[in-house]
RNA sequence: GUGCCAGUAGCUCAGUUGGAUAGAGCAACAGCCUUCUAAGCUGUGGGUCGGGGGUUCGAUUCCCUCCUGGCACGCCA
């Protein structure tokens, strides 16, 4: 409900009655310049050629067929090449304002999910390590769009997918090992494509600590189950320190365990898409639009055993199973190519699955900078900054804003001095510090800003061209977040707040509310709460604190 | 070679799904604190929207092509 729903109708009506055809859908639009006017549409100039006249007869014409008061307007005027730009009767904004703070912490909430199921799925890092700077990005990402998702109507379940299984986990394992041994005055060698990091070490040393029975790591399988035990530890005190929890924990291993790896195999099979060729057993994922068919099981003088896409494709069973009509993976752009992949696989299996499922919020990779130089992030060589570091330095806030300023689909530059250093103008405080001034109005002035309501208030005292600018913003803002929420794109949201706060420190620069004559008063406080209120849905969406002093 | 993403101010990036004179932050320069927080505000300078074609009333946005950077293309995960 932005206000434009009548608006819109009326303007459809008048086309029509000009001949336009049915499904006319008049964009509107808030117009570059404020003074033009509220709301501005193209809508002349889109049916010009198809009604055989020009933009602005057309504009005239619809003008004279509109009804202002069942639009809710107080005038339209043409401007430009067609453009009709309107004036929303005052009533219009007073009345946001009043909804707006009746709404409270609800206000920008919506149904378009309409209560349906969505599983998100993000971070789902391996075992194998700390959370380094690209899972902090996912994990910001993931967690915003959850929450946007939340707030406009979907039931959302945040989950994690360990791959606690398979050759990433025994390189592991047989890293720990080798450091064990060495640390017993062994010479053991890494393996070939070993874990470097230094953590790996101290992991090494904890086992040694933990089980005296086995001071030479003999029991490979109980080195695996502590290794990856620690690390799981470890990346939950990640994920907390950055404040992002999750519903499900959903480990690879079960896959295997309780059979759903085999059985994946046997319903690709019986829906009569795959082929054995050189003892492998193949997919024909070309069928569905893939540049080459996929191996699922290797030979076996290969091992024998179901390639990566195969869990993948039996996880994915599960989500549908589990009653997730939609499904969402956010994952780094090193992924894109298991995208197709798993779709397809979907595919073969012939259940109902739809196209598109699962969809895929893909982020660019983040480089880090520190000292001007490229931290190259390798888990193997040991070399990369965690997420825990950044928290550390820069703090939670400033990281969450960091990572969801930008769009996630060009690349990201963190350069973790300038983070530090500049922690004091980083972006998020000025939003923070818009919250805290509106909130030290009633602070300072002893008012119960839960107890301002806006009615029996006149505010068309609220008459500043910083007071209009400011009520336009606070009433964009549930369009702003169905927009976000249907795009997945939470940077949306990030924009919307910085851009919103400086028209609060506008504003409260330019205008004082306390110690005004009664009418003012009570109108700018309706103001400030509208604001304070705004604010503070938007950063909690973001997983962003509102401070009510800094 | 193929596919995906990106290229906008000195730097980092937005740009409301094709609209009016392309915007922020940082950096630079000049100002504003007896008044609810100066972590703020005001002003100045800064652009071939990577290049070239096309589509149309109108293109940063859509299509084609080329250039540059990133990622991915395995019986690795």
């Amino acid at each position: 409900m932005d206000g434009t729903d009548l608006l819109r109708a009326e303007l459809r009506r008048a086309a029509q009655s000009l001949g336009a055809p049915d499904d006319v859908d008049p964009v509107i639009e808030r117009p570059r310049d404020p003074s033009f006017g509220d709301w501005a549409t193209s809508l002349a100039m889109v049916l010009a050629k198809r009604l055989g006249t020009k933009p602005r007869d057309l504009a005239q014409a619809i003008i004279e067929r509109l009804d202002f008061a069942r639009a809710g307007i107080s005038a339209a005027d043409i401007a430009g090449p067609g453009f009709i730009n309107f004036r929303v009767a005052a009533d219009v904004f007073a009345e946001g304002l009043r909804a707006l703070i009746a709404a409270g912490d609800q206000y920008g909430r919506s149904n378009a999910g309409n209560a349906c199921p969505v599983n998100i799925e993000f971070v789902s890092a391996n075992p194998t390590g700390p959370l380094h700077v690209g899972h902090g990005r996912q994990a910001a990402i993931g967690d915003a769009i959850s929450s946007l998702l939340g707030v406009t109507g979907w039931r959302v379940t945040r989950e994690f997918y360990y791959n606690d299984a398979g050759a990433q986990i025994m390189n592991l394992a047989l890293s720990v090992q080798a450091r064990v041994r060495q640390l017993g005055g062994v010479d053991a060698a890494m393996p070939e494509s070993g874990y470097h990091g230094e953590y790996i070490r101290d992991l090494a040393q904890w086992y040694i600590d933990e089980h005296s029975s086995d001071p030479n790591a003999d029991d490979l399988d109980a080195v695996r189950q502590f290794a990856v035990r620690e690390l799981r530890r470890e990346q939950d005190l990640d994920l907390q320190a950055f404040g992002v929890k999750f519903d499900v924990y959903f480990l690879e291993s079960s896959l295997y365990s309780d059979g759903r790896v085999d059985d994946a195999i046997k319903r690709l099979i019986a829906a009569g898409h795959t082929y054995e060729k050189d003892g492998a057993l193949w997919l024909r994922t070309t069928d569905f639009g893939d540049d080459k068919d996929r191996v699922m099981r290797r030979s076996a003088e290969k091992g024998g055993e179901p390639t990566y896409f195969l869990p993948d494709v039996a996880y994915h069973i599960t989500k549908w199973e589990r009653g997730f009509a939609r499904a969402i993976n956010v994952q780094g752009a090193d992924h894109h190519s298991t995208v197709t992949r798993v779709r397809v696989g979907l595919q073969a299996l012939d259940m109902g699955i739809p196209q598109g499922y699962p969809e895929y919020v893909l982020h660019q990779m983040v480089t880090v900078m520190r000292a001007g130089e490229e931290v190259k992030i390798s888990k193997r060589a040991g070399s990369y900054v965690t997420v825990r570091d950044l928290i550390d330095e820069v703090g939670r806030d400033a990281v969450r804003y960091f990572f969801l300023m930008r769009k996630g689909d060009s690349q990201l530059v963190f350069d973790v001095d300038v983070a530090r250093s500049q922690s004091d103008e980083n972006p998020v405080y000025y939003i923070q510090m818009a919250h805290a001034r509106v909130s030290g109005i009633f602070r300072v002035g002893e008012i119960d800003a839960t107890a301002i309501t806006g009615t029996d208030v006149d505010l068309s005292v609220l008459s500043l061209p910083e007071e209009q600018i400011l009520i336009k913003a606070l009433l964009d803002y549930p369009a702003l977040v169905a927009g976000a929420a249907e795009a997945l794109e939470p940077h949306r949201v990030a924009t919307y707040l910085h851009d919103t706060a400086g028209k609060i420190h506008l504003w409260y620069h330019k205008a004082h509310v306390l110690n005004e004559p009664e009418p003012i008063l009570r109108a700018r406080l309706v103001l400030a709460r509208a604001s304070q209120l705004v604010l503070r849905n938007g950063l909690d969406l973001l997983g962003i604190t509102a401070p009510e002093r800094m």
